[in-house]
DNA sequence: CATGAATGAGCCTTCATTCAT
DNA sequence: TATGAATGAAGGCTCATTCAT
């Protein structure tokens, strides 16, 4: 199957790019390499994509439309009863994060670079805070209590304590095991009860 | 003088270093836009520094130093009594990391790189959080309650409610503010309320 | 055919190189001028070689192998009846070393160096005398004679009276004509009569 | 003692880079190295000397100086009487020689070299050849014996079989005896009784 | 005499990209 | 599609040399 054989290089070359550039950051991460390892001739990348910086387009892409299809599967039917739905948004949530670790680390690091080109980690941040700020909301408004009007401490609220430690958690917990020498099996179920205690404290109405 | 002129010199090297490292990342930045920069001819940096590594290290090596005798400096006479001491610590801390904002962008992307060659993010959790949670379980002991056995834990809590959002919260700030156009001058307030409730969130022992 | 076309530009860049460093040596050899002297892009160098160090490598092993191949074919049939036979074997190793002149050049500047990287000359000397000495000593025996017990003596002869004066007039018979207005065309013919008659002297029994 | 003390930097100066030319080759030698080796300051060198290549024509000047004289001191009350002056003379100019035996391995390198710049070691042939070839003929003359005609066999002949080896013994010998395991203490006695058999062969008048 | 600092030119090597087939 | 070969534009680093004091 021809096609078959092309989309399958095509991946291939995308998944390796991927590792490559988690591994060694863009500016680190060198065409040869990823060529070499995906085991495609060097010029075949240029004829699938039109260079470097398409590689990474590309892979941001396919990140932000996982990320945004699975905030609408998983919004769709939401049916919120507290502590249940979100553990529930919770868990799959890190779930898919966590699949997508690699490029995670990549717009990371290019989202925090001078220039303004790539911000993919605010982008991502909208899309998921959005539906959690309007879920909230709902929830707000449900109970019959009023949503705080500042939506500027809401995002930061949001973004600082809960985006920023979830996608640091997925990045950083190899490392951070690694370092610390901690158990890389029980990490998970640390951070889930860290998470939940921190977040919902920044949600705590009684403060 | 002359150890002032060389002190100066050099200084400027390292100064100029740090911001095109945090603009650039380390892959990104070029020696010669450091030495243009930095008004300096290029061998000029070969001849105070071994190399583009070196300034590298030189940098790492200052900004753990300083972080190190703040806390030192921080705890020696600190008297607790909770909210006050809190506040105190977490304002002069913020204050400090936002003075060193350049070198702790490149050491987070450093950080995450595939190799272990720096962890700079780590050491300075270690030595932060080394404070904090001693003084926690001075805390602990002092109320007659029982500090928490887990120690990975702990660590967990801290660095990914504590160190993290932090230093997070230091180095993505403009470019948060620029994504989703927040008032920068609103922000940092919004930023200490919102660690407040998440991290004593985390502490919080009724849950 | 493609394969010829590929040993074409890397044996052209083998060649230059092996011209270049006898000129200027190789160490005030530039990689530059053995590209444009070529007619190659000097990346296309690193393409097919590991760099300078390994240009120099390629050519002292294809030095050592002409040679080695050289011996044992000369040597393999060797019907020695004295004169005829010496003058044979000086004649044809004459101009095998004429034609490896420019790398000889190199072998003996490299030869001389502090570090004991490069010995080709030594090498070469060895395979050379391996050789020599094994006929001399076969001669010897056929003549009901002893062949004399030092090793040591035969070594520093063979190479201070018959290597290094070959090598010697092949790599400086130029600059010596230039020097001393000799007439090209006769020193050979001279310097021919010149080693019979002084390594002869060596090898003879009767002082 | 200004003076003493100014002599005294200039010839370590001097010293030092025989040294460093000798064992890195003039081309592979540093400023730095020299320098530091000399310890003396960089810039200092160029105060007493015009550059890296006056360094060099300095010492190419000594030795051709000291040559010169020694030539001259050897020959003017040289008394023939056959083998004893062939052995005086052929031990000291060995041991002369040796004393300079930096300086000749860059007189060797730098005479191989494709510009006419510099060749010292044609330079020192003609020295001591002129006085051995005049010495020659005056004992031929004296036995009534015709003087080769051809002068420029005679040169051939003396330069490769007389100061060819000898130089190159001199240059070579340690690094002979460390790749073939040669006894270091023995090799001379062999050098010299080799040496007398092959130089005396070239004078043979008997063929 | 002596030195720390500074510099311009250049060197080896790398790399993203393109070409020819 | 696929590939080996080729290239222009740097990039990090070095080095002989000079300057200011």
């Amino acid at each position: 199957m021809v096609e078959g054989s092309n989309l399958s290089t095509k991946e291939k070359i995308l998944k390796v790019s991927e590792q490559v550039f988690a591994e060694k950051g863009f500016d680190g991460a060198r065409v040869d390499e990823i060529a070499r390892k995906a085991g495609v001739n060097k010029a075949l990348i240029y004829y699938y994509f039109d260079g470097k910086d398409d590689l990474l387009d590309h892979l941001f892409n396919l990140l932000i439309d996982e990320v945004r299809n699975f905030i609408v599967e998983e919004v769709k039917d939401l049916n919120l009863d507290d502590d249940e739905a979100f553990n529930k948004v919770f868990n799959n949530t890190l779930n898919l994060l966590e699949t997508k670790r690699d490029i995670l680390k990549v717009a990371f690091i290019e989202s925090l670079k001078g220039d303004t080109k790539h911000s993919i980690i605010f982008n991502l941040g909208e899309i998921i805070m959005g539906s959690e700020i309007e879920r909230i909301t709902e929830v707000f408004t449900s109970m019959g209590l009023e949503v705080p009007e500042d939506k500027q401490y809401m995002l930061v609220g949001e973004f600082f304590t809960g985006i920023l430690p979830m996608i640091g958690f997925v990045i950083f917990k190899d490392n951070f095991s690694n370092y610390f020498g901690t158990d890389p099996d029980k990490i998970k179920d640390h951070f889930k009860k860290v998470f939940k205690k921190s977040h919902l404290g920044f949600h705590d109405l009684s403060k």
